[in-house]
DNA sequence: CGCGCTCCCTGGCCGC
DNA sequence: TGCGGCCAGGGAGCGC
Protein backbone atom coordinates (compact mmCIF):
# COMPACT_ATOMS: atom_id res chain seq x y z
CA UNK A 1 0.00 0.00 0.00
CA UNK A 2 2.44 2.56 0.56
CA UNK A 3 3.76 5.79 -0.37
CA UNK A 4 3.16 8.64 2.19
CA UNK A 5 -0.37 8.91 2.43
CA UNK A 6 -0.99 5.13 2.77
CA UNK A 7 1.55 5.50 5.99
CA UNK A 8 0.29 8.10 7.19
CA UNK A 9 -3.20 6.56 6.84
CA UNK A 10 -1.98 3.71 8.31
CA UNK A 11 -0.62 5.55 11.11
CA UNK A 12 -3.77 7.21 12.11
CA UNK A 13 -5.29 4.01 12.52
CA UNK A 14 -2.74 2.54 14.72
CA UNK A 15 -2.36 5.68 16.94
CA UNK A 16 -6.79 5.50 17.22
CA UNK A 17 -5.78 1.72 18.21
CA UNK A 18 -2.48 1.41 20.40
CA UNK A 19 -1.13 4.66 21.56
CA UNK A 20 -0.70 4.26 25.18
CA UNK A 21 -0.95 0.85 25.38
CA UNK A 22 0.75 -1.95 26.48
CA UNK A 23 2.23 -4.72 23.96
CA UNK A 24 1.45 -7.78 26.01
CA UNK A 25 2.66 -10.45 23.40
CA UNK A 26 4.58 -10.26 20.74
CA UNK A 27 5.40 -13.04 18.10
CA UNK A 28 7.50 -12.91 15.48
CA UNK A 29 6.16 -15.89 12.93
CA UNK A 30 8.73 -15.01 10.01
CA UNK A 31 12.14 -12.96 11.10
CA UNK A 32 13.42 -13.37 7.19
CA UNK A 33 11.94 -10.10 6.11
CA UNK A 34 14.04 -7.94 3.76
CA UNK A 35 16.40 -7.36 6.61
CA UNK A 36 16.67 -9.29 9.08
CA UNK A 37 14.41 -8.98 12.39
CA UNK A 38 16.19 -7.13 15.08
CA UNK A 39 17.58 -10.15 17.71
CA UNK A 40 15.08 -11.15 20.69
CA UNK A 41 12.53 -8.21 19.16
CA UNK A 42 9.75 -9.92 20.55
CA UNK A 43 11.18 -10.44 23.84
CA UNK A 44 12.34 -7.04 23.82
CA UNK A 45 9.06 -5.60 22.90
CA UNK A 46 6.33 -7.13 25.08
CA UNK A 47 5.50 -5.11 27.78
CA UNK A 48 6.46 -1.78 26.14
CA UNK A 49 3.57 0.83 26.03
CA UNK A 50 3.38 2.54 23.03
CA UNK A 51 3.41 6.21 23.68
CA UNK A 52 3.47 7.69 20.64
CA UNK A 53 2.76 6.89 16.80
CA UNK A 54 4.75 8.77 14.65
CA UNK A 55 5.57 8.67 10.67
CA UNK A 56 8.80 9.75 9.02
CA UNK A 57 8.39 9.99 5.31
CA UNK A 58 7.54 6.10 4.69
CA UNK A 59 8.57 4.43 7.86
CA UNK A 60 5.81 4.50 10.93
CA UNK A 61 7.88 5.18 14.15
CA UNK A 62 6.10 3.35 17.70
CA UNK A 63 7.87 5.47 20.27
CA UNK A 64 8.00 2.94 23.34
CA UNK A 65 8.88 3.66 27.16
CA UNK A 66 12.09 2.35 27.33
CA UNK A 67 13.49 4.95 25.35
CA UNK A 68 13.53 3.22 22.04
CA UNK A 69 11.12 2.90 19.12
CA UNK A 70 10.08 0.42 16.81
CA UNK A 71 10.97 1.68 13.10
CA UNK A 72 8.70 -0.12 10.70
CA UNK A 73 8.56 -0.13 6.58
CA UNK A 74 5.79 -1.73 4.61
CA UNK A 75 7.86 -2.37 1.37
CA UNK A 76 5.62 -2.54 -1.34
CA UNK A 77 3.35 -5.32 -0.20
CA UNK A 78 3.52 -4.36 3.56
CA UNK A 79 -0.25 -4.24 5.08
CA UNK A 80 -1.28 -3.42 9.05
CA UNK A 81 -4.16 -5.71 9.62
CA UNK A 82 -6.08 -4.64 12.85
CA UNK A 83 -8.64 -7.45 14.98
CA UNK A 84 -10.39 -6.50 17.65
CA UNK A 85 -9.03 -9.30 19.28
CA UNK A 86 -6.15 -12.02 18.56
CA UNK A 87 -7.92 -14.02 15.79
CA UNK A 88 -8.14 -18.25 16.54
CA UNK A 89 -6.20 -18.52 13.36
CA UNK A 90 -3.11 -16.02 11.43
CA UNK A 91 -3.66 -15.30 7.83
CA UNK A 92 -1.03 -16.18 5.42
CA UNK A 93 1.98 -13.82 5.29
CA UNK A 94 1.13 -12.34 8.68
CA UNK A 95 4.57 -12.12 9.72
CA UNK A 96 4.70 -10.11 12.69
CA UNK A 97 1.62 -10.28 15.29
CA UNK A 98 1.16 -7.48 18.09
CA UNK A 99 -1.13 -8.16 20.93
CA UNK A 100 -2.15 -5.37 23.53
CA UNK A 101 -3.53 -5.74 26.51
CA UNK A 102 -6.69 -4.97 25.82
CA UNK A 103 -6.53 -8.11 23.09
CA UNK A 104 -6.60 -5.50 19.69
CA UNK A 105 -4.32 -6.96 17.82
CA UNK A 106 -2.18 -5.94 14.69
CA UNK A 107 -0.59 -8.32 12.06
CA UNK A 108 2.33 -6.91 9.97
CA UNK A 109 1.25 -9.00 6.56
CA UNK A 110 3.75 -8.70 3.61
CA UNK A 111 3.79 -11.23 0.89
CA UNK A 112 6.73 -10.50 -1.00
CA UNK A 113 8.29 -9.25 2.35
CA UNK A 114 9.88 -6.16 1.30
CA UNK A 115 8.87 -4.66 4.40
CA UNK A 116 11.23 -4.00 7.78
CA UNK A 117 11.22 -3.40 11.12
CA UNK A 118 14.35 -2.11 13.16
CA UNK A 119 14.74 -0.90 17.23
CA UNK A 120 16.70 1.57 17.87
CA UNK A 121 17.21 4.81 20.53
CA UNK A 122 14.57 7.50 19.96
CA UNK A 123 17.04 10.45 20.91
CA UNK A 124 19.33 9.39 18.02
CA UNK A 125 16.42 8.03 15.62
CA UNK A 126 17.98 11.02 13.03
CA UNK A 127 21.60 9.53 13.48
CA UNK A 128 20.03 6.37 12.03
CA UNK A 129 20.88 5.12 8.74
CA UNK A 130 17.13 5.12 7.37
CA UNK A 131 16.86 8.77 8.43
CA UNK A 132 20.39 10.28 8.16
CA UNK A 133 20.28 11.22 4.84
CA UNK A 134 16.47 11.81 4.15
CA UNK A 135 15.17 14.80 2.19
CA UNK A 136 12.48 17.01 4.16
CA UNK A 137 8.76 16.00 4.85
CA UNK A 138 6.71 17.45 1.80
CA UNK A 139 4.06 18.24 3.94
CA UNK A 140 6.48 20.47 6.46
CA UNK A 141 6.75 24.12 5.94
CA UNK A 142 10.41 24.13 5.82
CA UNK A 143 9.59 22.07 2.07
CA UNK A 144 9.17 25.40 -0.39
CA UNK A 145 9.89 26.04 -3.63
CA UNK A 146 13.62 27.19 -2.56
CA UNK A 147 14.28 24.27 -0.74
CA UNK A 148 13.88 21.78 -3.54
CA UNK A 149 15.15 24.05 -6.11
CA UNK A 150 18.28 23.85 -3.80
CA UNK A 151 18.37 20.25 -3.83
CA UNK A 152 17.72 20.07 -7.79
CA UNK A 153 20.32 22.34 -8.65
CA UNK A 154 23.13 20.48 -10.96
CA UNK A 155 20.56 17.22 -10.84
CA UNK A 156 20.98 16.07 -14.85
CA UNK A 157 18.86 13.28 -14.10
CA UNK A 158 15.04 13.59 -15.22
CA UNK A 159 12.73 15.20 -12.82
CA UNK A 160 10.72 11.46 -11.89
CA UNK A 161 13.91 10.10 -10.54
CA UNK A 162 14.92 13.12 -8.64
CA UNK A 163 11.15 13.41 -6.94
CA UNK A 164 11.71 9.13 -6.26
CA UNK A 165 14.94 10.17 -5.04
CA UNK A 166 13.94 10.07 -0.71
CA UNK A 167 17.14 12.44 -0.21
CA UNK A 168 15.79 14.86 -2.21
CA UNK A 169 12.18 14.97 -0.75
CA UNK A 170 10.87 11.85 1.33
CA UNK A 171 8.14 10.16 1.17
CA UNK A 172 7.17 10.33 -2.82
CA UNK A 173 6.74 6.93 -4.67
CA UNK A 174 5.75 6.15 -8.39
CA UNK A 175 2.22 7.49 -8.22
CA UNK A 176 2.17 10.58 -6.43
CA UNK A 177 5.93 11.60 -8.55
CA UNK A 178 3.36 10.83 -11.07
CA UNK A 179 0.42 12.88 -10.20
CA UNK A 180 2.16 15.71 -8.98
CA UNK A 181 3.86 16.52 -12.04
CA UNK A 182 0.71 15.90 -14.48
CA UNK A 183 -1.06 18.49 -11.83
CA UNK A 184 2.16 20.85 -12.50
CA UNK A 185 2.14 20.59 -16.02
CA UNK A 186 5.83 19.56 -15.85
CA UNK A 187 7.25 16.47 -18.03
CA UNK A 188 8.54 13.99 -16.09
CA UNK A 189 11.54 14.08 -18.85
CA UNK A 190 13.02 17.39 -17.90
CA UNK A 191 16.16 17.26 -16.30
CA UNK A 192 16.05 18.08 -12.47
CA UNK A 193 18.18 21.07 -13.37
CA UNK A 194 15.50 22.67 -15.58
CA UNK A 195 12.74 22.51 -12.94
CA UNK A 196 14.94 24.20 -10.50
CA UNK A 197 13.67 27.78 -10.32
CA UNK A 198 10.07 28.68 -11.26
CA UNK A 199 8.96 25.34 -11.95
CA UNK A 200 9.92 24.34 -8.37
CA UNK A 201 8.01 27.00 -6.99
CA UNK A 202 4.94 25.86 -8.93
CA UNK A 203 5.67 22.26 -8.35
CA UNK A 204 5.83 22.52 -4.43
CA UNK A 205 1.96 23.30 -4.16
CA UNK A 206 1.04 20.79 -6.48
CA UNK A 207 3.17 17.66 -4.33
CA UNK A 208 1.22 19.09 -1.30
CA UNK A 209 -2.06 19.05 -2.83
CA UNK A 210 -2.07 15.75 -4.12
CA UNK A 211 -0.93 14.71 -0.78
CA UNK A 212 -3.10 16.10 1.12
CA UNK A 213 -6.25 14.89 -1.19
CA UNK A 214 -5.04 11.40 -0.93
CA UNK A 215 -4.61 11.59 2.60
CA UNK A 216 -8.09 12.65 2.49
CA UNK A 217 -9.04 9.99 0.68
CA UNK A 218 -7.46 7.25 3.05
CA UNK A 219 -4.90 6.92 0.53
CA UNK A 220 -4.87 4.58 -2.61
CA UNK A 221 -5.61 0.84 -2.98
CA UNK A 222 -4.76 -0.67 -5.77
CA UNK A 223 -4.79 -4.47 -4.80
CA UNK A 224 -7.28 -5.27 -1.94
CA UNK A 225 -6.71 -9.09 -2.43
CA UNK A 226 -7.34 -9.94 1.24
CA UNK A 227 -10.16 -7.94 2.93
CA UNK A 228 -9.52 -6.34 6.46
CA UNK A 229 -11.16 -5.20 8.59
CA UNK A 230 -9.83 -1.97 7.93
CA UNK A 231 -11.33 0.68 5.61
CA UNK A 232 -9.96 1.08 1.93
CA UNK A 233 -8.75 4.11 0.44
CA UNK A 234 -10.41 5.45 -2.27
CA UNK A 235 -7.90 7.70 -4.28
CA UNK A 236 -7.21 5.91 -6.77
CA UNK A 237 -10.37 7.00 -8.22
CA UNK A 238 -8.96 10.29 -8.60
CA UNK A 239 -5.58 9.22 -10.30
CA UNK A 240 -5.31 11.72 -13.78
CA UNK A 241 -2.07 10.11 -14.79
CA UNK A 242 -1.30 6.97 -13.13
CA UNK A 243 -2.23 3.90 -14.46
CA UNK A 244 -4.24 5.63 -17.24
CA UNK A 245 -1.85 4.57 -20.77
CA UNK A 246 -3.47 5.49 -23.74
CA UNK A 247 -6.85 7.07 -21.59
CA UNK A 248 -7.86 10.89 -22.29
CA UNK A 249 -5.97 13.53 -20.24
CA UNK A 250 -8.36 14.17 -17.70
CA UNK A 251 -7.02 18.25 -17.77
CA UNK A 252 -9.76 20.42 -19.23
CA UNK A 253 -9.41 21.48 -22.82
CA UNK A 254 -6.67 19.51 -23.39
CA UNK A 255 -6.70 17.04 -26.31
CA UNK A 256 -3.59 14.89 -25.75
CA UNK A 257 -3.98 11.04 -24.00
CA UNK A 258 -1.91 9.89 -21.32
CA UNK A 259 1.57 7.94 -22.64
CA UNK A 260 3.66 5.12 -20.57
CA UNK A 261 7.18 5.22 -20.64
CA UNK A 262 9.68 3.20 -18.42
CA UNK A 263 12.07 5.74 -16.45
CA UNK A 264 14.88 4.18 -14.02
CA UNK A 265 13.10 0.94 -14.58
CA UNK A 266 9.20 2.17 -13.19
CA UNK A 267 6.44 2.95 -15.02
CA UNK A 268 5.89 6.79 -15.71
CA UNK A 269 2.09 7.98 -16.89
CA UNK A 270 2.00 11.10 -18.31
CA UNK A 271 0.29 13.60 -21.05
CA UNK A 272 2.55 14.54 -23.54
CA UNK A 273 0.49 17.75 -24.73
CA UNK A 274 0.32 19.25 -21.54
CA UNK A 275 3.21 18.38 -19.72
CA UNK A 276 6.09 20.29 -20.61
C1' DC B 1 29.84 11.29 -6.13
C1' DG B 2 26.02 10.78 -9.44
C1' DC B 3 23.40 7.96 -12.12
C1' DG B 4 20.92 3.87 -13.93
C1' DC B 5 20.17 -1.03 -13.81
C1' DT B 6 19.33 -5.35 -11.38
C1' DC B 7 17.57 -7.69 -7.87
C1' DC B 8 15.09 -8.97 -3.57
C1' DC B 9 9.94 -11.78 -3.24
C1' DT B 10 5.22 -13.33 -4.20
C1' DG B 11 1.19 -13.22 -6.72
C1' DG B 12 -2.35 -11.24 -10.03
C1' DC B 13 -3.45 -10.79 -14.64
C1' DC B 14 -3.24 -11.31 -19.61
C1' DG B 15 -2.57 -13.81 -23.78
C1' DC B 16 -1.98 -18.12 -25.93
C1' DT C 1 -7.27 -24.85 -16.94
C1' DG C 2 -2.48 -24.39 -17.40
C1' DC C 3 1.61 -22.00 -18.34
C1' DG C 4 4.83 -18.33 -19.47
C1' DG C 5 5.69 -13.61 -19.39
C1' DC C 6 4.96 -9.20 -17.57
C1' DC C 7 3.81 -6.16 -14.02
C1' DA C 8 3.43 -4.24 -9.15
C1' DG C 9 2.89 1.32 -4.32
C1' DG C 10 10.35 0.49 -2.48
C1' DG C 11 14.93 0.96 -2.36
C1' DA C 12 19.74 -1.28 -1.40
C1' DG C 13 23.71 -2.41 -3.83
C1' DC C 14 26.72 -2.45 -7.57
C1' DG C 15 29.18 -1.04 -11.68
C1' DC C 16 30.41 2.58 -14.64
Amino acid sequence: MPELPEVETVRRGLERRLKGQVLAQVEVRRPDLRFPLPERLAERLTGRRIDDLRRRAKYLLFDLDDGNTLIGHLGMSGRMNIHDARPNAVAPHEHVVFVAADGTTVTFQDHRRFGYFDLHPTVDLPAHKYFASLGPEPLGSDFTGAELTRRLTGKKTPIKAALLDQRVVAGLGNIYVCEALFRAGISPRRSALSVAGTRAERLVPHIKDVLNDAIAAGGSTLRDYVQTSGELGYFQHDFRAYGREGEACRKPGCAGSVKRIVQSGRSTFYCGSCQR
